[in-house]
DNA sequence: CCGGATCCTATTTGATACTG
DNA sequence: CAGTATCAAATAGGATCCGG
């Protein structure tokens, strides 16, 4: 710990573009986000189902970094067996221009399928210059 | 190699999303695509000056990587001393819009100064969290 | 059902020195 | 000026076992 590596960027003009990526940083966190937009309230493993291949430590680990950065609720029902819900705060449910942001991107950029990526370039489809 | 770490998202919903921040991924992509859009063209020096805390080194993976995405383009100059530079790509000013709306995000709900985040919550204007 | 605690590996980043 | 090369530190992510 004695030099904690910069943990934001510098207060730059970019520094709110990076702020933003910051909460959305880890492998997870991108998909969380948009399926609790999705869905609204999701108990844990509805949104393990929804995102097969994360491990049970990885959602947790990310759903606590949400949950700390303001961006997510976590309701606990003192029930058993155990129920536990997962919904955007007002601070999560803003980021949904971004999140809808990204996701036009990759679906009018890139093409997803059976986990590979292929680029779709901007001219070969739509001729939108915006240059 | 027995059991390479799944690079992208499942094919699900949430995927163009996982995809587009997959591009963005890295400690410095966000501030870097930033300023190229805001300058257009910047030698590589240029680039260093206006986000400080980037090491050489990291500064050129991550324009490597930028480059290999397809988003930057570089131009080298055969001429003494060396001349470098970078701009996007008609894909990498697609991109214009997720950046914008990072940064409108970042903008109206961080506040970062001295390298230290303050949230600002959509309903509370005054940050009462902050310590 | 929803995790926490451990252990371990892969990947990322930083520091530093060197080069055409 | 614009990089490479090396080494070391830090972090992220995965596997597995345990517990209320």
């Amino acid at each position: 710990m004695s030099k904690p590596r910069a943990k934001l960027t510098d207060n730059f003009p970019g520094c709110p573009v990076e702020s933003t990526l910051s909460f959305l940083d880890g492998k997870w966190k991108g998909v969380i986000l948009y399926h609790l937009l999705e869905d609204g309230t999701l108990r844990f493993n509805e949104l393990r189902r929804r995102i097969p291949s994360v491990t049970q430590r990885m959602l947790t680990k990310q759903l606590r970094e949400l949950e700390e950065a303001g961006l997510v609720e976590r309701t606990v029902f003192p029930v058993v067996p155990p129920r536990v819900d997962y919904k955007l705060t007002p601070l999560g449910l803003s980021l949904e221009p971004v999140i809808a942001a990204l996701r036009l991107w990759g679906k009018e950029h890139v093409i997803c399928e059976n986990g590979r990526k292929y680029m779709v370039m901007p001219e070969a489809k739509t001729p939108s210059k915006a240059a």
